[in-house]
DNA sequence: TAGTGGTCTAGACCACTTC
DNA sequence: AAGTGGTCTAGACCACTAA
């Protein structure tokens, strides 16, 4: 036998699935269930937490719980890094994204600092540092409108971007073609990738920052930038909220006895 | 200020994470600190509830409240599907894996049910079939030891599989070399695949069957396989705890300017 | 000011484990 | 039987929003 709140939540979340509920709707108040007789009102309180929890609604002091709207995943493949974009055209490569994806782009949609900090341990592995040592780092948010989607922070060698338009701390994207156009134009060609991906809690700041549900995971992503010849010239830091993205990824099977393959 | 749950709760995650409280160590009763004078039952309850969701705790009834050990991330890249482990060894690509991630399989670690059902949306058209098509479904529920790590569901075509051993419904991985070597065998060898992973949170069933922590999410990962001419031999379907895995990409930039690139 | 969700208490009782 | 976490109630009070 489920505890009554649970019960009672699955009922409103089997409601909710069913379209009995819209998105934008409300749902009763706790008030009402406690006196419609689904229990008291810790009761109702728990199950209406657990839906909150499971990403069905959104409740506010003053205004009351609605159902939220799922918005569709955002996909995430690699043609979003085509040299086309940033090195022929004047797109960034996040904007061209957006562009395929039929969302606009606002001035004001991407927030970014610049500073010169210690390499944190991760950081200074993905580079070939020693421990501690300075790298520049560009912290960037990136809003769909009113909505954060997600946190980039991008780690550099000082030897490749300075005296560039990276380490320029004016707000928006690093200009003309963005940060690989940069290094590109200082002869750093990016040629290939590794990004690596995982789930985790979020920390109680990146909750507030990227206005995340209650209970909602963050999905973390490293991407190191390499040029033709190996060298590591990027070292990237996403945080993006777990139910807004998908990841996808071609690849040929490897095959260790063979020549090479990639 | 923050509700006293919420700050009680803050406080025992700072004492675990800096080793106070050690992995497998008991937490303090909830009477104990009823007692203590850190609120009422329901006040501390709530903190070792929202510890529970933030993976750091698991409580049982009659047992107590302890400190969860923090299993490391498993770490999957693309070399798991190395065609000389299945092709020219016996092995199967995840035993590989769990070799050279030093973990030992066990029998038992997998199980499996084959059946032929009706293709899901998502499985119709990744094989290009029509809505309601008969496929093969092959479920296995991976564990390590008594852990379950996650439930991994291919989808084959009938006339790919059929009189093979991956229809045999024997517990175990499908015979020597596994799935792919018997694909191999019938003239069908896998050339490239794609990944689109996704984070979602979890069923009730999953919950259970993965034994997941309160509050965990999952992350969906589905597999597209091709042989060389582009036919789809598999789709499968994983189902990963979110706080187990890690995912590992390499990838050229691509520059749809050029010929082609893959 | 009225109405919403959120917090907190004190205590009863339940479910499960161990002895 | 004793001790653990989990559920539930009734009611007081707080925090926030809107009119």
């Amino acid at each position: 036998m489920a505890p009554k709140w649970r019960e009672l939540a699955d009922t409103l979340a089997a409601r909710i699935r069913s379209g009995e509920y819209a998105p934008g709707q409300q749902l009763p108040h706790i008030r009402e269930l406690v006196e419609a007789g689904e229990g008291s009102k810790s009761t109702v309180h728990a199950a209406y937490k657990a839906l909150e929890a499971e990403g069905l609604v959104a409740s506010s002091r003053g205004h009351g719980t609605v159902v939220r709207q799922q918005t569709p995943l955002k996909r995430l493949g690699v043609a979003r890094y085509d040299k086309a974009k940033w090195r022929d055209g004047d797109q960034v490569a996040f904007i061209a994204d957006r562009v395929a994806t039929g969302r606009a782009y606002r001035r004001g949609d991407q927030t970014q600092t610049v500073s010169l900090v210690e390499a944190p341990p991760a950081v200074a592995e993905a580079h070939g540092l020693p421990a501690g040592a300075d790298v520049y780092a560009r912290a960037r948010l990136v809003k769909e409108g009113d909505q954060p989607t997600h946190t980039l922070t991008s780690y550099y060698r000082p030897e490749h971007v300075e005296g560039t338009r990276i380490v320029d701390p004016t707000p928006g994207p690093a200009g003309r073609g963005g940060g690989f156009r940069v290094l590109y134009d200082a002869g750093y060609e990016i040629d290939h990738m590794k990004e690596q991906l995982f789930a985790r809690v979020p920390t109680s700041d990146e909750a507030k920052l990227l206005q995340l549900a209650a209970g909602e995971w963050v999905v973390e992503l490293h991407r190191t930038t390499f040029t033709a010849d190996d060298t590591v010239v990027e070292f990237a830091v996403g945080v993006h909220a777990a139910s807004r993205f998908a990841w996808e990824y071609d690849f040929k099977v490897p095959d260790s006895a063979e020549g090479s393959a990639q």
